[in-house]
DNA sequence: ACATTTGTGATTATATTTGATTGTTTTTGA
DNA sequence: TCAAAAACAATCAAATATAATCACAAATGT
C-alpha cells in the first residue's frame, strides 16, 4: 500500500529508448530523464548497456542511434537474453586479438558483442559475413571487408555459394565464430545448410579458430555440421564445464576457457 | 519566459555543419557562429575535426567542403536537404520495376530512398553494394544479395577488386545507380577510383541502366569516370533541363525524365 | 521470514566541453 | 616592404556531463 507508482521494467524501458532513438536518431540525457521519468544515472546506465550491445554510440550529453537499429526484430531478442554472459565471453576473447591482426567475425550475438569492443581499433582488418557486425563497425575503426552473398534474414548474415569467391581471396589470423550446437563427438553444428557451408569455408581460411559459445550450446546438436571439434583451437564459454566434458574437448586439442560471470575473471583450464 | 535555450549536441552540430557546407560549398567562421549560435573557438574546433576526418579543407577565414561530401554521408537525418527531391525521383523510378525483376541498387541517398519504397515487395531480388540499402531491406521484403568487398566508409558502400568475383556471378534486369558528376560528353564520374571500378562492373552486368541524379549533379565532373553517357538508358532527375542539355542527352540515346516537385510553400514566381 | 541480489537515485569527485582571453600568425593594402 | 586588420592557436576558467560510490527499496531465492 505504499506508493503506487508503476515503474517500467528495465527491458520495457530499453525498448522505449530504442523507439525514441529510432525516431529522433539523437537524444540527450536530460530529455530521456523527462520522457521516461528516470534519473540521469539510470538513463546513462541504459545508454551504456545499449552501447555495449552495439546499438547506439554515446556522445557527451546523450547518444546517437546507429543504423543497425533500423532493422531486425527477431535477432534483437536474442541479444538481450544472457547479454552479460555474452559480454563476458567477448571480453575474454579480447586477448586473442593482437595488434594489426586480420580477423574474421561471423554472425551471432556473442561475436557481435566482440565487434563492439573492437570498434575503436583502427589497426585491425575485420572480415565478416554479418550485416550487424558491419553495421557496428560502419562508423569507424577497423578496415571492414564484407563477404558477399545472399542475406539470410533470421541470422542477418550473408551465406551460400556466392560467399565462396570472396572468401577464397582472403586469409585471416584468427576467426571468431559462434555455433548453435557443440559436442566433442559431433563437432559444431548449425541449423541452416547454407550457413554451414559458409562457416566451414571461413574456418578453412583461418590460421586460428576461436569458438565463442555460451554454455547453453554445449551438448546440443543441430541439423548441419560445419566443423570437427579438432578444428577449433580455443573454446571460450561462460562457466566451467564438468571435468569430463573439459577432458573430452582437450582430447581433441581444444583449449577451454571458462569465464566466471560473477567475478568476471577467466579461469583457464589447461596448459 | 523559461530558459528555452537548448544547446546542440556535438554530433548534431557537426551534422548541421555538413549540411551547410553541402549547400554553400564554402563557409566562413563568422557565419557559422551566427547560424549555429556558437563561439568562434567552437566553430574552429568543429572544422578542425571535420578536416581530420577528411571531409573539409580549412582555409583562412573558414572552410571549403570537399567533393566527397556530395557522395552521401555517414549520417543523413530528417533535416537532410533536398530530401523531397530525392523522394520524388525515387517514386518516379518505381514504374521501371516490374514484377519478379532482379535489380541492382547502388549507394547514394536517392537510390536508398528507392530501396525504402521496395521494402514490401517480396517478389523482387535486390543486388546491392550498399550497406545502407542492405540495412533498409534487412527486416523483410525482397531477396537481398550483397556484393562483398572493402567498406568505403564515406559512402557506406563495398567497393574494390573483391566485388568482382560476386558481380561476375550475377545478372540483373535493371540497375539503379547514382553519380557525383554527369555531363553528356564526359559521361558519369565519381570521386573514388575503387567506387568507379565497382560501378562500371555493375553497369556491365545489367540489361537496363537507370540513372537517378538530382539536378545538382548535372554539369559536374568528378575525378573518376565510370560510364559513358550512351550506357545509360534512362535519366531521372528533379527538374526540367534546358532544351539543349536534354537534346544532348537524347543524342546519346538517353531517355530523360524530369520530376516536377510540388512544394507546399507558395512560391510567387513560376518555374 | 530472512538474507541476497538487483536496480534505482542521490552525492561526490572527475572529466569534458565550451567561450573568453591572450599572444601569434596570416592576409591585405599601401 | 611594412603596418594594420583579421584570423588563428593556445591557454584558462566556468559550465556541464560523466563516473564512482553509497544507501535504500524492491525483487528473488533459501
Amino acid at each position: 500500500m505504499s506508493k503506487n507508482e508503476q515503474r517500467d521494467l528495465a527491458p520495457e524501458r530499453l525498448e522505449k529508448l530504442r523507439h525514441i532513438l529510432r525516431e529522433h536518431r539523437i537524444i540527450r540525457v536530460d530529455d530521456l530523464c523527462q520522457i521516461l521519468q528516470i534519473s540521469a544515472a539510470t538513463a546513462r546506465r541504459d545508454l551504456a548497456q545499449l552501447e555495449m550491445q552495439g546499438e547506439v554510440r554515446r556522445v557527451h550529453g546523450g547518444a546517437v542511434g546507429l543504423d543497425t537499429m533500423l532493422a531486425e526484430p527477431v535477432f534483437d531478442d536474442k541479444t538481450s537474453i544472457a547479454a552479460s554472459e555474452k559480454q563476458a565471453i567477448a571480453e575474454a576473447a579480447l586477448p586473442f586479438v593482437k595488434p594489426n591482426d586480420s580477423l574474421f567475425l561471423d554472425g551471432g550475438s556473442t561475436v557481435l558483442a566482440l565487434a563492439g569492443l573492437l570498434a575503436s581499433r583502427t589497426d585491425l582488418t575485420v572480415v565478416t559475413n554479418s550485416l550487424r557486425v558491419a553495421g557496428a563497425l560502419a562508423a569507424g575503426g577497423p578496415a571492414v571487408i564484407l563477404v558477399g552473398g545472399e542475406l539470410r534474414r533470421l541470422s542477418q548474415t550473408f551465406v551460400g555459394p556466392m560467399t565462396r569467391f570472396t572468401l577464397e581471396q582472403i586469409h585471416v589470423d584468427t576467426a571468431f565464430i559462434g555455433t548453435i550446437g557443440l559436442t566433442p563427438e559431433q563437432g559444431l553444428t548449425t541449423t541452416d545448410p547454407k550457413e554451414a557451408y559458409t562457416k566451414s569455408l571461413i574456418i578453412s581460411r583461418a590460421r586460428q579458430v576461436i569458438l565463442l559459445a555460451d554454455s547453453s550450446k554445449i551438448g546440443k546438436t543441430a541439423f548441419s555440421p560445419f566443423a570437427r571439434t579438432d578444428q577449433v583451437h580455443v573454446l571460450i564459454t561462460d562457466r566451467a564445464l564438468d571435468r569430463k566434458a573439459t577432458r573430452d574437448f582437450e582430447k581433441h586439442g581444444v583449449r577451454v576457457i571458462a569465464v566466471d560471470i560473477v567475478k568476471n575473471r577467466t579461469t583457464p583450464k589447461g596448459p
